[in-house]
DNA sequence: GCCAACGTTGGC
DNA sequence: GCCAACGTTGGC
């Protein structure tokens, strides 16, 4: 079993909205590092910390739990989304994405500022300069680090 | 295959 | 809204 960290914008999808809905498909994805990791990495049953991107404060904001290995991400043949690749065809899909199960909200936001006041995580990817991928594996001892520091 | 130009991400 | 860092595109 593997962990991961996955990045959403909560104006577009929020852990809340995960919370609702149960699970979700990630789609939208549009990078090859991160669709190779959908493909190829992550399996049924892995974790996930569910990162807040491009918010007031960013951070982890709970947890996650990969529901379904991955399938074509259907926006890709939908000419009326912004995700759709005129490159793609139903025999050859370019992108991929994986099924979300909601498994936790932190009690707490664990604030990027959190994360990097913590000396044990320094070597977390999501604190790298510059790092915007925003699917990201992550440390047994670092996902367990935020995990307590969120109140689970 | 190089690399300049352009687009995107995401913290601040 | 700014802009640094990074990824992608396309001309050559």
């Amino acid at each position: 079993m593997k962990y991961w960290l996955m990045k959403s914008e909560p104006d577009v999808f929020s852990i809340d909205q995960l919370k609702k809905d149960s699970t979700t498909w990630w789609e939208g994805v549009r990078n090859y590092q991160a669709r190779n990791f959908m493909m190829k990495d992550m399996e049924v049953g892995d974790a996930v910390l569910f990162y807040h991107s491009n918010a007031t404060p960013p951070g982890v904001a709970g947890l996650a739990v990969i529901s379904k290995a991955a399938e074509p991400d259907q926006l890709q043949f939908d000419k009326k989304s912004e995700y759709f690749d005129p490159k793609a065809t139903k025999e050859k899909p370019i992108w991929y994405c994986v099924q979300v199960k909601y498994a936790d909200k932190f009690k707490e936001l664990v604030s990027l500022q959190d994360l990097r006041d913590n000396d044990k995580l320094k070597e977390m990817l999501v604190l790298a300069k510059g790092s915007r991928l925003s699917i990201q594996p992550v440390d047994k001892k670092h996902f367990d680090i935020v995990k307590k520091m969120g109140g689970l």
